[in-house]
DNA sequence: TAAACTATGTCAGCATTATTGACTTTATAA
DNA sequence: TTATAAAGTCAATAATGCTGACATAGTTTA
């Protein structure tokens, strides 16, 4: 008998990667993996006021040095009020400067100050430090195989929701 | 001039896959990926009352029926105020049994009923479904890299936190 | 130029999921 | 029998998301 949310492998050795057993074992994997990756960010924040949302403002507006508020909305997928929240805290906390578009002057776009780019900094740190070591143990082609899974995970994601993201993250 | 947080390559075609920048891409490669991969339960879980805590518990009480309360509360890493919220709706909605230990009474052993295994496999097969194009899509040789490279980033979590994690995964 | 639209910011209210602390009930162990 | 353990509960608080409504300034378009 075979369950209707079974694999059916039509050539044994090459599809066993596939079976729902797999795959249940990859998304434990995911979970528990990504739970590792923000933890040792998610420590230092205890010592501020601030959260995982504002992790990711920063880490976005450093790698994209004086993005729009628009663009960092499309790269985050949460609407302007959430974004607001925590911009605006970073903001009279003196992390982040939000400079008047040059071009068009609605447009505001985002730096981080000294202060911000230490934050930045002490958290990325740490992130790095854990990835370095898990790369640097499961080795190059591991590393490969790695990314290019994500990315397909990713995939679907990106055609569903804002097709901006993928020009952004290259 | 090399910053005190730069990465200073030993050998350069060793250690190219170790930079600063294509650490940064990996982290954000988590982040995106991560994303994807609960956006397709998430948007199921907007049909009922539950949200993603709910899922997590249907999803190890399935992978581990009859697991013990203190298991799950190990397992998710929150205290059991907040699992028992969602645990209380779970069991009064009628998606989980909970059985008293036969040995020690004072254990609850959780079961999925019919309901919640249907609910279970609503998700399950969600995420699966693009776990495995994703799998299919990268190779069997990616799919080795991507489970090694997650277990590293596992490891450091697994030794600060419980230890009895390890051994509930495999 | 006047009207429409765009980018940003803000207020208020609400939902989910996490926290800490205190306490109860029941059952096992010393 | 007293201490410990597993589970459950109440109350208060925090972080982060949401919707809806609205304001202000600047740009486009008719």
């Amino acid at each position: 008998m075979v369950g209707h949310n079974m694999t059916i492998p039509n050539s044994m050795d090459a599809m066993l990667f596939l079976t729902d057993d797999q795959l249940l074992q990859g998304i434990e994997l995911m979970y528990f993996a990504y739970k590792g990756f923000t933890s040792d960010p998610d420590l230092i924040l205890q010592n501020y006021t601030y959260g995982r949302a504002h992790h990711r403002a920063v880490h976005f507006i450093n790698r994209r040095k004086g993005l729009k508020v628009s663009d960092l909305l499309d790269i985050l997928g949460i609407t302007k009020q959430s974004l607001n929240r925590v911009l605006r805290q970073l903001i009279n906390d003196g992390l982040v400067e939000s400079r008047m578009g040059r071009k068009d002057k609605r447009e505001r776009n985002l730096f981080l100050t000294d202060d911000g780019e230490k934050l930045e900094r002490q958290l990325s740190d740490a992130q790095r430090k854990r990835m370095r070591s898990a790369y640097r143990a499961a080795g190059p082609d591991a590393v490969m195989g790695f990314r290019l899974v994500l990315e397909k995970i990713m995939d679907g994601e990106i055609l569903s929701g804002s097709t901006k993201i993928k020009e952004k993250l290259t």
